[in-house]
DNA sequence: AGCACGCCGACT
DNA sequence: GTCGGCGTGCTC
C-alpha cells in the first residue's frame, strides 16, 4: 500500500484521469482514500490539490518514476466510495472532467486557492524589479502585478537560479480541530517492561493504548475521561510512544427543546401513496415513484410521514426542491417535525456554514437533509428515501460544467443505496410521466384537495380586447376583483414574469432599439437603481433623454416589468399596498424571508412578483391570483416553452383559496386559445400531457427522443461558425442514420458576454456511435480550444438560449 | 492550467 | 547572428 491515484485539480481533457503518486513514510497510516492531497504538478515545483480516490501497490510494470506525495489537506476522508464512483459515473455521462464532478459534489470551501511567490536568491540589475525585493526577499506572484518586461526579466533570471518560485495550495477549509494522541508502539510487551511498576498514570496509558492501537485518541478525553494527566501523555510523547496529532473536533449533537409536530391524519390517496412507499423503503427496493398530485393535495404530509419511516427503520431521507421553493414555511414543516435531526442547505447560508452543515451531514448527525440541486450529493451514508419535489422544475439541472440532472442522480444514488425515490409534481414533466406510463416509474396519484377544497375558478381574459382601456396591464376584470378582494381583507399574489420597468427603449424616429453592448439583448429599463441593465452580463448604463443614434428626443419606452406594474396599480387602486418579490428586490441576504413574512402578516394586501412566486406559498387569505401576461414564456425558442407555461400557470394559480376560502384565478393573455393556457386554466394535466405528447411525437422531441445540445462559442464569430460547421460534418458522417443533427445555427440569442455562440443539436432513440464521436470532438478540437474556442456537452439541456 | 521545448520572424 | 514570439506536448 504504497501509492495513490489522485485525481489532480487540473481541469483539462488530456489529464481527466488519476495520477499516481509514491505516499512518502510519515503520511502512511494516515492517508485514506477520499482524502484531499497536496501533489506536485508538472514542472519546476508547481502543486495542486488532488483527491485520493484510491490507494494500492505499485504496479510491477510501471516504470515512470513516481513523486510523492507533499502534504494532506484533511483530517479525514471528504468523500466515500460511493460519491468517488458517482463522481466518475457523472463525468462520463456529462462529458465534463472528473475533478469538476468532484468539486460540485463538496462545499465551495474544499476547492483549494493557489497562489506562487518570488524568492530572490542572488542579485538583479533591473531597477524596477530591485526595488520590488527592496523590503523582502519574498515577494507574492502574482502575473498583471508586473509589467511585461519586468516578467520577461523575471524569466531569464529564474532560468539562471537567481530566483525561486515557491507554489502554495491554500486550504480555505478548516474545520475545528482538537489534540490527540496516535499511538507509535509496536512491541507492547517490549515497552511495559520498561515503564516502572509504581507510574500508574503510564501504565493507564500504556493500556489505553494497546486496546486501540490504530485510532487516534482524543487528548481532552483521556484527561477527563480516564483521570490520566497531561504530563503522563507528555512523558510518553517525550519516549516516542505516541506522536501528537490534531484531529477534526466533532461537534455534540445538541438535543433541541422543540415541540415538534405530530403527524397529520392522512386522507385515503395519501394512506395508499404512504404506504407504497413504506413498503419499497422496508425491502429496500429502488423502486421510482412518480407522485402525481393537483395543488394543495398533500403531497409534503407524504413525505414527512415517509421519511419518517426511512427514519424509523435507522436510515436517512434527503429531500430536495427547487431553490425558490426552499421557503421559510417549507423549511419550517420539516423542522417541526423531525426537529435536530434534520440538516438545511439553502443558498443563504455562508460558504463557511455550508461547510459547517455539511460536516454535520458526513459525521451522520443529520438524519435528514433538505436542499436544493447540490444537496443531492450530501454525504448520507445510509439513506432510505430519497425526495425530488417539484421534479418537472427546471432548476434541477445544472447549467454549467458538469450539467447533471438532479432527477438522474436520485435514482443512481437510489440504486446505489437500494432505496426508493419519489418524483412529486402536479406537473410532472412529460419524460418522467412518459415513464411511469411504461411502467418504469410506479404512477401515484394524489387526485384531490386535501379537506375537499375546491380548485379555484379560473377565468381567462383575452387581453387584445382589453387593451385600449387601461393601458395595457390590468384588465377590468382583474381590476375589479381586485378591489373587491382587498376591500374584503384579502390578499391578492400577481405574476408577471419580467423584471424592470420597460423591456425596452425604441426611438420613434429612426427606430433604434438600446442594445447591449456585450449581448445581442436589448436593455430593460429599471426605475430603481435608474439604469438601463442588460439581463445576461449585468450591463448597466444611464437611461437616455435622446436617441443615441439620431439624438431625437421622441424615445418610448416599450413591455412591462414588475416595477411599472406596480407603479400603475399604486395609480389605479390607492389602498393596494404592494410587495415587489423579484430578482432585484430579493438580491439581499435575507430579502426574500422578509417579503415573504411581511405578507404573512398582512403588512401588505398585494404580492406582485415574477416566477419565483409561483411556487411553495401557502397564505390562507390568498384568494385571488392574477396573471398579468401569460405568454411571456410562450414564444420562448425551447421545446418545453407549452409545457413551462403550463406548469407555471398551473403552479400559480394553485396558490389561491387553500385554506377554507373559495379561490379566484385570472389569467391575462393575448393567446386565449392556446392549449397550455387553456387546460392549465382547468388544471387539466392529463389532457396537456396528451396533447403535449402528440405534438413532441411529430417533432422528434422528448421523451420520444434524447436530446445533446452541443454548443462552440468563441469571442471571434468566424472562429465558433468554422469549427461549428466542422463539429457537425464530423457528427453527421460518424453517427448513426436516423440520428438527427439540427444546425449549426447561431445561438437564438447569438451574443452574451462578447462571445458569440453557435449551437448543434443532436436528436436520437439510440446511438452506440454518440458516445464515442462526443468524446473524439471534444479530444480533436484541443488547438482551437487553446485558442479561446470552448465546446459545451449539453446532455437533455433545457435552456435554448 | 502552466511550463519547456522548438521553430520562425525582426532587431542590436 | 540572437531574442522572443507562439504553436505543441506533457504533466504520476
Amino acid at each position: 500500500m504504497n501509492v495513490a491515484d489522485v485525481i489532480v485539480d487540473v481541469p483539462t481533457m488530456q489529464t481527466n484521469t488519476p495520477y499516481s503518486y509514491l505516499i512518502p513514510d510519515d503520511l502512511k497510516g494516515r492517508l485514506e482514500t477520499g482524502m484531499r492531497v497536496v501533489v506536485p504538478f508538472g514542472n519546476g515545483n508547481r502543486k495542486v490539490e488532488g483527491f485520493v480516490v484510491g490507494i494500492g501497490n505499485l504496479a510491477q510494470d510501471k516504470t515512470t518514476t513516481l513523486k510523492s506525495i507533499s502534504s494532506i489537506m484533511d483530517l479525514s476522508p471528504v468523500l466515500n466510495n460511493e460519491l468517488i464512483k458517482l463522481s466518475s459515473w457523472m463525468a462520463n455521462k456529462t462529458y465534463s472532467f472528473q475533478i469538476s464532478c468532484l468539486l460540485t459534489m463538496l462545499p465551495s470551501v474544499m476547492k483549494a486557492e493557489y497562489s506562487s511567490t518570488v524568492e530572490l536568491i542572488g542579485e538583479i540589475d533591473d531597477k524596477s524589479l530591485a526595488n520590488r525585493f527592496k523590503k523582502q526577499q519574498v515577494i507574492p506572484f502574482d502575473e498583471d502585478h508586473f509589467s511585461k518586461a519586468e516578467m520577461a526579466k523575471l524569466s531569464d533570471l529564474k532560468k539562471r537560479n537567481q530566483i525561486k518560485m515557491t507554489y502554495h495550495v491554500q486550504n480555505k477549509a478548516k474545520p475545528k480541530t482538537e489534540l490527540a494522541i496516535l499511538n507509535q508502539i509496536t512491541d507492547f510487551a517490549e515497552v511495559t517492561q520498561e515503564i516502572s511498576k509504581n507510574a500508574t498514570a503510564q501504565i493507564k496509558l500504556l493500556k489505553l493504548l494497546q486496546k486501540f492501537p490504530d485510532q487516534p485518541l482524543i487528548q481532552r478525553k483521556i484527561v477527563n475521561e480516564n483521570a490520566i494527566s497531561i504530563s503522563a501523555i507528555n512523558n510518553f510523547v517525550k519516549k516516542g510512544f505516541v506522536k501528537k496529532i490534531r484531529v477534526e473536533k466533532y461537534r455534540n449533537p445538541y438535543k433541541h427543546q422543540i415541540v415538534l409536530n405530530k403527524p397529520k391524519k392522512l386522507n385515503s390517496d395519501q394512506q395508499i401513496a404512504v404506504n407504497k412507499v413504506d413498503r419499497a423503503i422496508a425491502q429496500h427496493h429502488d423502486r421510482v415513484f412518480l407522485l402525481e398530485g393537483v395543488t394543495g393535495s398533500g403531497k409534503t404530509e407524504v413525505y414527512l410521514q415517509t421519511i419518517q419511516h426511512a427514519i424509523n427503520d435507522k436510515r436517512q431521507a434527503l429531500m430536495l426542491v427547487p431553490e425558490i421553493a426552499l421557503t421559510p414555511q417549507m423549511v419550517g414543516r420539516v423542522k417541526n417535525r423531525f426537529g435536530s435531526q434534520v440538516a438545511i442547505i439553502h443558498s443563504g447560508l455562508s460558504n463557511g456554514e455550508k461547510y459547517d452543515e455539511w460536516r454535520r451531514i458526513n459525521q451522520g448527525e443529520a438524519q435528514v437533509v433538505v436542499g436544493a440541486r447540490s444537496a443531492i450529493f450530501a454525504p448520507l451514508k445510509n439513506i432510505g428515501l430519497i425526495i425530488l419535489d417539484e421534479e418537472h422544475d427546471a432548476s434541477y439541472k445544472q447549467d454549467d460544467n458538469p450539467r447533471y440532472h438532479t432527477r438522474d442522480v436520485a435514482i443512481w444514488r437510489a440504486a446505489y443505496h437500494h432505496c426508493p425515490v419519489i418524483l412529486g409534481s402536479a406537473t410532472p414533466s412529460l419524460e418522467s410521466r412518459a415513464r411511469a406510463e411504461k411502467g418504469v416509474y410506479d404512477l401515484i396519484l394524489l387526485p384531490n384537495r386535501i379537506n375537499q377544497q375546491s380548485l379555484p375558478q379560473v377565468t381567462i381574459v383575452d387581453m387584445t380586447q382589453e387593451i385600449e382601456k387601461h393601458g395595457d396591464i390590468f384588465s377590468t376584470e382583474l381590476l375589479n376583483d381586485l378591489k373587491q378582494t382587498i376591500n374584503q381583507g384579502n390578499q391578492v399574489v400577481l405574476m408577471l414574469n419580467r423584471r424592470g420597468f420597460s423591456s425596452f427603449m425604441l426611438c420613434r424616429d429612426c427606430g433604434h432599439v438600446l442594445m447591449c453592448p456585450n449581448c445581442d439583448i436589448s436593455l430593460t429599463m429599471h426605475l430603481d437603481s435608474h439604469t438601463m441593465k442588460c439581463h445576461y452580463c449585468g450591463f448597466e448604463e444611464a437611461i437616455p433623454n435622446i436617441c443615441p443614434v439620431c439624438h431625437s428626443k421622441n424615445i418610448r419606452y416599450f413591455g412591462t416589468g414588475t416595477e411599472r406594474a406596480a407603479q400603475q396599480l399604486e395609480k389605479l387602486i390607492p389602498e393596494a399596498k404592494i410587495l415587489r418579490m423579484d430578482v432585484d428586490t430579493t438580491k439581499r441576504k435575507g430579502a426574500h424571508e422578509n417579503i415573504l413574512r411581511k405578507f404573512g402578516n398582512h403588512e401588505a394586501n398585494v404580492l406582485l412578483g415574477t416566477q419565483m412566486i409561483a411556487k411553495g406559498l401557502d397564505f390562507p387569505d390568498v384568494t385571488l391570483v392574477g396573471v398579468l401576461n401569460a405568454d411571456t414564456g410562450l414564444d420562448l425558442p425551447n421545446f418545453r416553452a407549452s409545457e413551462r407555461t403550463f406548469d407555471l400557470l398551473t403552479q400559480v394559480s394553485g396558490r389561491a383559496g387553500r385554506s377554507d376560502k373559495n379561490g379566484k384565478v385570472i389569467i391575462q393573455t393575448f393567446n386565449p386559445d392556446n392549449y397550455a393556457i387553456k387546460l392549465a386554466s382547468t388544471q387539466n394535466y392529463e389532457k396537456f400531457f396528451q396533447k403535449e405528447m402528440e405534438l413532441r411525437h411529430l417533432a422528434d422531441y422528448a421523451p420520444y427522443y434524447f436530446t445533446i445540445k452541443v454548443t462552440i462559442s468563441s469571442l471571434s464569430e468566424h472562429q465558433a461558425a468554422k469549427e461549428a460547421y466542422q463539429v457537425s460534418n464530423y457528427l453527421k458522417g460518424n453517427l448513426e442514420k436516423d440520428t438527427i443533427i439540427l444546425g449549426p445555427t447561431p445561438r437564438p440569442i447569438a451574443r452574451v458576454k462578447s462571445r458569440y455562440y453557435y449551437q448543434i443539436i443532436i436528436k436520437y432513440k439510440r446511438d452506440q456511435n454518440l458516445d464515442q464521436a462526443l468524446k473524439h470532438v471534444q479530444q480533436v478540437s484541443q488547438k482551437e480550444i487553446r485558442k479561446g474556442l470552448r465546446i459545451a456537452i449539453d446532455p437533455e439541456p433545457v435552456n435554448f438560449m
